[in-house]
DNA sequence: TGCGGCCACTATATCGCTATACTAGCGTTT
DNA sequence: AAACGCTAGTATAGCGATATAGTGGCCGCA
C-alpha cells in the first residue's frame, strides 16, 4: 500500500538501513548510493512516515499551542506569527483552546504532553503555578504571567501600558478617569497598577468605584459601560482593558448620545486590526503581538534545541501609544 | 523515566496486553482488573503515549488544517469553529498556511499527509484539481471550490453572495457600480458572476472598467479604490470581495473627501467582527462562519469514521444580507 | 605478510503500544 | 463423560523507523 524503506531497499537490492541514512544524508553513505535512493525513493513517491520516526528519535516536531480564546484576534495573530516563525524549522503548530477556565488547560495541556509535543506556548489561564511547574516539556509562556513561576516568558509590561494609557488621557486634560478591568490575570492586575500610579503620579485620587469588572470582549465592555453611564457622575476619560472592551464601551458611549472624546475619551490595548476605522477611530497600546509570537518561537526553539533545560529567560517587549481620535482632546496637530 | 503500561503490568503481576485492554475498557477484562489498573494508572500518573498508539492502530486523531493566512479573521474563526467541533470527538488542528501560494500548500498537505492526519480541511489556493485529486486522506474543501474538483465541500454560494450585495447597492438607487474583486479564485469568479448577473437583471450596463482587482486585504483595497477614484467619472455604489477590502475602500473615500453613502455606498463580505463599528458602519454579506467552521468539522468526522470513502457531499450555506448604513441611502426604517 | 584504519555498508534490537491468536479453568449441555 | 462455550486473561508478532554495534574489503605502510 504505503512505500516503505524497505520497499525501496529491496528495490535496489541493500539493508534498510543504508536507505534510511542515504534519505538523512548521512556520511556513512556514498554519494552514487545516495543518488540511486533518492532517485527510487522519488519515482515511488515515498514519504516518511513521521509517526514511525517520532517513535524512535523521540521527537515529534509539534509544538503545542494553549491559548483561551482563537477567536479573539490578539491570540489569532500570535498563532500567525508563530507558525510564521516555526514552520521554517520544520515544526507545526497543535491548537487548543481553555476557554479561561484553568482546569479544562491543564486537561489541554497534559493531552499534549501525552502526544509528546517537542514544546507548548501557553496563554495561560493558571492563577497558581501548580499545574505548570511540573512540565517537562519546554514551554513558553506568552502575553500572561503565572504569578510564582519562573518561567520562560515573552510579553509586555502591563504595568507599563495601564500608566501609558493613563497618563495620556490626563494629558488629555481627563480628570475622573474610569478603568475597565479585565478577568483577574497577570494581565488585567498589572495594568491596573499601571493606572494607579499614573494617577498618583498627576496627583489625581484613585477612586475604587471607578474601577468596573468589564471581562474582556465587547459584549461585557458594552454592559460595563452601561453601568458607568447609569451614575450619577460621569467619568470624563476610559482606559479598557483591551480594545474589543474599548469597542463596546463606545457602542454604549454613542448611544447615550455622548461624544468621543469630548464628553468621554477613551482608549484601548490591543491594536486590533482597523480599530483605526472604527466610529471614532480609537487610541490603544500596541503591543508589538507579531513581534511577541515571533520572540517566543524563537525562545521555544532554543529551548527545545538545548540538552540540558536552560534558565528561563523573560522577554520583556516595550508597549507603544498610538493616539488616534477617540482619546485626542487637545488641538494639538496630527 | 516516563510511565509505560509494562509498568503498571509489572507492579501488578498481569500483564501488559491486560493493561492496554483494561485502559480502553475492553470486555476481556473483569471489573476488578480495570478498576486495579485504573487505580495504579492513577498512582503513577500514567499518560497514553500516543505516538504509539498511533503508530499501531494508524489513526493519530490530528486534523489537518490548511488555510492561505491565519491572520484574516475569516480564517481565524474558522479555525477557532474547527477546534471547538473537533476536539470533544478527541481530535486536535494541525495548523499550517500557504499564504496563497498554490505549491507552497501543495508541499504542505504531504508534510501532513505524512504526518498521518486522519483528515484534512483546505482552504485551497489550487486553480486545478491536480494537486488534490491523489489525496488519500478524507478532506473537506471550505470556502473555496477548486475547478474540477468532486470533493467534500462546505461554503456559501458566491455567486448569490454577488447578486446579493450588487442588488441591495441598485435598490439604494446606485446606478454606477464597481466591483473590487478579489485574487482568481472560485471565490472571486463567483462572486463577480453574481455581480454581473444582478446588474443585467436589472437593466444596467455591465462595465469591465468597472471591476479592478484589488487583492484581498486592506491596503489593496485602499489602492484600487485610489485608483478608481482617479478617474473622472465616480461610481456611485461599490461591491468590495471582503470586508477588509471594504475597510480599505473606505479609508480611500472618506480621504477623498466624500461621503458614503451619499456619494458612494459601500458593501463589503464576511461580516468581520465589530464592522458595526466602522466609522461608517459596514453593510456586508454574512457567510456564516463559524456555521460553516462547524458543518465542515462535522462532514470531515463523518468521513474519517467510514470505513469505505463516502460519496462526496457539498454543504451550501446560504448568504445573509446585513445592512448597515455604509449603503443605506434609502430614508427607509431603522 | 601483517596490521591498523577507513569506507560503505549490514544486523540486531528496540521505541510503546495493540491486533491476533491462543489457553486455562470452569460451568453447562446432551 | 465428552464436547462445547464462556470468561479472563496470556503470548507473540509486528507498526516503520533509527541507534548502536558490527563487518568485509581495500589501501597504505612497515
Amino acid at each position: 500500500m504505503t512505500v516503505r524503506m524497505k520497499d525501496i531497499a529491496r528495490d535496489l537490492g541493500i539493508s534498510p538501513m543504508a536507505v534510511s541514512k542515504a534519505l538523512r544524508n548521512h556520511k556513512d553513505i556514498g554519494e552514487a548510493t545516495k543518488a540511486r535512493v533518492r532517485k527510487r525513493a522519488a519515482e515511488l513517491n515515498y514519504r516518511m512516515d513521521w509517526v514511525a520516526r517520532s517513535m524512535v528519535t523521540g521527537r515529534t516536531y509539534l509544538v503545542g499551542l494553549v491559548v483561551p480564546d482563537l477567536m479573539q484576534s490578539f491570540f489569532a495573530e500570535i498563532a500567525a506569527a508563530l507558525t510564521a516563525a516555526l514552520s521554517p524549522a520544520g515544526y507545526h503548530l497543535l491548537i487548543s483552546h481553555s476557554s479561561e477556565n484553568a482546569t479544562d488547560e491543564a486537561a489541554n495541556i497534559d493531552l499534549l504532553e501525552s502526544r509528546k509535543v517537542d514544546g507548548l506556548i501557553i496563554a495561560s489561564a493558571q492563577r497558581s503555578a501548580k499545574a505548570l511547574k511540573s512540565l517537562k516539556t519546554p514551554y513558553v509562556l506568552i502575553d500572561r504571567r503565572v504569578p510564582g513561576l519562573k518561567a520562560n516568558y515573552v510579553g509586555t509590561e502591563n504595568e507599563d501600558i495601564g500608566f501609558l494609557a493613563t497618563r495620556h488621557l490626563i494629558e488629555q486634560g481627563c480628570r475622573r478617569i474610569a478603568h475597565l478591568k479585565g478577568p483577574v490575570l497577570s494581565t488585567a492586575e498589572g495594568r491596573l497598577k499601571g493606572y494607579r500610579r499614573a494617577l498618583e503620579k498627576h496627583g489625581l485620587k484613585v477612586q475604587s468605584d471607578l474601577v468596573l469588572d468589564a471581562g474582556h470582549d465587547d459584549a461585557s465592555g458594552y454592559q460595563a459601560m452601561q453601568r458607568l453611564l447609569s451614575r450619577k457622575v460621569r467619568p470624563d476619560g476610559i482606559f479598557c482593558f483591551n480594545d474589543p472592551v474599548a469597542v463596546g464601551a463606545m457602542r454604549a458611549i454613542l448611544e447615550a448620545g455622548l461624544s468621543i472624546p469630548r464628553d468621554i475619551a477613551l482608549i484601548g490595548v490591543a491594536n486590533m486590526h482597523s480599530s483605526d476605522m472604527f466610529r471614532v477611530p480609537l487610541s490603544t497600546i500596541d503591543q508589538g503581538t507579531a513581534a511577541m509570537g515571533e520572540q517566543a518561537a524563537n525562545l521555544l526553539l532554543a529551548s527545545m534545541a538545548a540538552k540540558k533545560p536552560l534558565a528561563p529567560r523573560q522577554l520583556i517587549l516595550p508597549p507603544r501609544l498610538i493616539v488616534r481620535a477617540s482619546s485626542r482632546r487637545q488641538a494639538a496637530g496630527n
